[in-house]
DNA sequence: GATACTAGTTACCTAAAGGAAAGCGGTATC
DNA sequence: GATACCGCTTTCCTTTAGGTAACTAGTATC
């Protein structure tokens, strides 16, 4: 009794545990910050103070708070070279690299977002009123 | 001077944009529902009290506030059905599908995440104390 | 008149996120 | 001794997210 098309619409139950496969990741990437840390530092493994002049806005406060979060959960790993002054750098780990497609998705949402509210903008400024 | 080698390394200007990309996105998809919610009347149009029910956890004010904010952004519609008593059916637009992607990627990323925490937590007990 | 269903709202509260500004311990340099 | 750099921490504060519980208006049914 099970049609083709019944196979490719998944079943409510389906649904449900994508949408709580979503949560679980929004739950350990929650913030303004994890996402835009984990990415610069794919990138380029940094220093502390070197990530706070890169990351807009960032305060030293949240950074180290962000950071110690993010090697809690094996995102990143904090190595300290034993120089003078000390030198901590910062470095993605291998799990990090799960996260590719996810940040790469979002980076490209997000431009053409940037893309479209710029649009909107000027298309309100153009109904100009008299 | 420019090897080939530098072309594919993107310039610190990139680096830059792209994280502000993602920061402008986690701008309008930060908080715990946005992005369950998209998901979920993705897959089917609801109505409040259908959702009240489906989402784990949420609550009539922050699923009506979290409703609001999706409708302004023109992610969702909402659509009034003059029944008694009135129908009200929550539907993704088509700016929603640009998601898709991203939900994909973000839901896939959630399954594996879980898988591991889930392993990490059979490595600490099969480590028995004595 | 009581109850139930719709789609919410209201008031109150807690916890967490996030920001501003100053300070700290260590070392080195002037 | 003063200043500077590093990697933070501390204190104080405001804002936002989110939760609890009760309640509302409109209509229909028992």
């Amino acid at each position: 009794m099970k049609s083709i098309v019944d196979e490719d619409i998944p079943t409510k139950e389906e649904c449900v545990s994508k949408v709580s496969y979503i949560s679980d990741a929004l739950y350990v990437l929650n913030g303004k910050w994890k996402l835009p840390l984990i990415f610069t530092l794919r990138e380029n493994p940094r220093r502390f103070n070197e990530m706070l002049k890169l990351i807009e806005g960032i305060t030293p406060k949240v950074l180290a708070k962000e950071l110690r979060d993010l090697e809690l959960n094996e995102f990143i790993v904090r190595k300290v070279y034993p120089t003078t002054p000390v030198t901590v750098i910062y470095e993605t780990t291998a799990y990090s690299d799960t996260l590719k497609n996810v940040l790469h998705e979002l980076g490209d949402w997000g431009e053409q977002h940037r893309e479209k509210i710029k649009q909107s903008i000027r298309d309100k400024n153009s109904i100009s009123p008299i």
